[in-house]
DNA sequence: CTGAAAGCGCTTACAG
DNA sequence: CTGAAAGCGCTTACAG
């Protein structure tokens, strides 16, 4: 059924290594005359070569292992997208499973990806690996290029957004707007957390002498249903005008609380959300976010794993990229 | 740095065949001593047979590819992570490309996947596809499984829901609701088309004798922009008080489109759509839609998919799945 | 300008 | 119960 390069070869009347060097770009020293023979053959037949054959012998999988705890998570997706265009279109075939965020899940994965020869890992995660053979980020020899807040030892940098002052200007942002009394949805300690954003939080009503009340902050989980929640806890103060959420997610959730407490969102009570997943877009009336340049973000990201696959042993800078607000 | 099979042996002590007859479960024939022998070293080095290797020899690979004109669409997207998590289970590996929805972009990525021995195709498409090539259902040999309304022959049958009953029902409701003036938002010629649902929108007006006004009938794109610009159309006409959506993508641009016009979605407007994508849940005030049964979907896909790795000539029935409204 | 031969790391039929 | 050998379909050093 699929035609073998000696066939193909036979057929042009020439041996196996002319037509292998011909399709690899080596024919430099064939007559042209062979070489559009050959090529002629090879394109009448579609024939290709075997893709196991040639990696056995090149070593080079051209494939790309992408682990995310769930692919529903917006942040994560939004860059995946991106990502994957960009490296599909430099000849790579991406895949991508979910890990649950579970360390041993995701251990598991590396040794799933080792085992059908990934070229490069891309782990999005909120874990802090423990285990000693994930070193210099590598698993078996394999790069792993991590986008978790800088938590791992990284070989290869890690991106950083500068949350703080995008966070702080948002605040001061409300706080001018006359808001006396923001409330605060925050991630709890179970998942990714946001030091920075929260502390921005804290410093904005610190420096403008404005009280900060436990009752209206809230550490949560990081879903929808959470932020739900969250925002209906929070709500139960009369003063609260205005909620600071750490993840649009969360503020996806909160926007939803609101309303059904039978607020009005943004009248009675602003939500803020962190990250500018597309989703937000879509709600009504919109909320306002801090926008993660997610282009720049992915564009970064995957000349980090191509830079990983063509020298693992070099060190790689990490990365600031700018927050719109 | 990563070990052979020859070597793992030499460790073992015993010759390759043994290793790779027992790490394929076909070693009955050895000494329970041998095995435990063997399987601890395995263990111990992490050692796992080179992938290219095997699949040479076995010319299996164990890949599965997935077509889609974009990753952002929920329906197929939503089908996606569902068939990945039930494939994944099954030891294949999974990966998704996206083709823009065009035929050449399509046929290049048959070519591609082929190119790397994926065991089989899933290809979300609205292309009847002309290249005499895609013969029963596959492409070089390797089967492919259309989400496409039917629209291609298939080898592996096609997945149907009862839009039109459901559709009725819908309308019927909206009717006794006493809604008079119903629009439609329907897609164009350039994408997938819903004719039964169209049908059943006519069939409902027709037969509950109210005026059909192709004034409040709009023909569009398949997007939530041009959902959005098609119900701020269609609520010129102030006797307007229901629009049936096609699909949800248009319902969640109709929802905007309402809303940024001042009106009251639900209350002035009520907005209908089908498909029940996740992101339609957290819109408030909440549209109604027609639910596809996702789980049960991606279950059959799964299964087909399966079916036509294990016997790429037996033909497979087309199967008929339950909207919930 | 071209090809024969070795070798990549496995699996499997065969022999013992 | 176990192993030597052939072969999967390529690529690449080497020889001419």
């Amino acid at each position: 059924m699929k035609l073998t390069m000696k066939e193909i070869a036979d057929l042009a009347g020439v041996s196996k290594t002319t037509v292998s060097q011909i399709l690899n770009d080596k024919g430099e020293r064939f007559s042209e005359e062979t070489r559009q023979r050959v090529l002629k053959i090879v394109e009448d037949y579609r024939y290709a070569p075997n893709y196991f054959a040639s990696n056995l012998v090149k070593n080079k999988s051209g494939l790309i292992g992408i682990i995310v705890p769930s692919i529903k998570e917006p942040f994560a997706s939004t860059l995946i997208t991106k990502i994957q265009a960009n490296l599909t279109e430099a000849g790579f075939h991406l895949m991508t499973i979910e890990s649950s965020g579970e360390e041993r899940e995701e251990i598991a994965l590396f040794e799933r990806y080792c085992q059908i020869s990934v070229e490069a890992i891309l782990c999005f995660t909120a874990t802090k690996f423990s285990e000693k053979f994930i070193e210099k980020s590598c698993y078996h020899g394999i790069p792993i290029v991590f986008v978790d807040q800088g938590i791992n030892e990284s070989q290869y940098g890690h991106v950083y957004l500068n949350e703080y002052d995008t966070v702080r200007k948002a605040m001061d942002d409300l706080i001018q707007k006359k808001h006396q009394t923001i409330g605060l949805i925050k991630e709890n300690q179970e998942s990714y957390t946001f030091p920075n954003r929260t502390k921005a939080y804290f410093d904005a009503l610190n420096e403008n002498h404005l009280v900060v009340d436990p009752s209206i902050i809230v550490e949560t989980d990081f879903s929808i249903d959470a932020g739900y929640h969250a925002a209906k806890q929070i709500a139960q103060n009369p003063n609260v005008s205005a909620i600071f959420c750490c993840d649009d997610t969360l503020a996806l959730g909160g926007y939803q609380g609101i309303y059904d407490l039978g607020l009005k969102v943004n009248e009675d009570i602003e939500i803020i959300g962190f990250d500018g997943i597309e989703m937000l877009q879509h709600v009504r009336p919109q909320i306002r976010t801090l926008q993660t340049p997610f282009t720049e973000f992915a564009n970064v990201l995957s000349e980090k794993i191509l830079q990983a696959i063509n020298s693992p042993n070099q060190k790689q800078e990490d990365c600031y990229l700018k927050m719109i607000f």
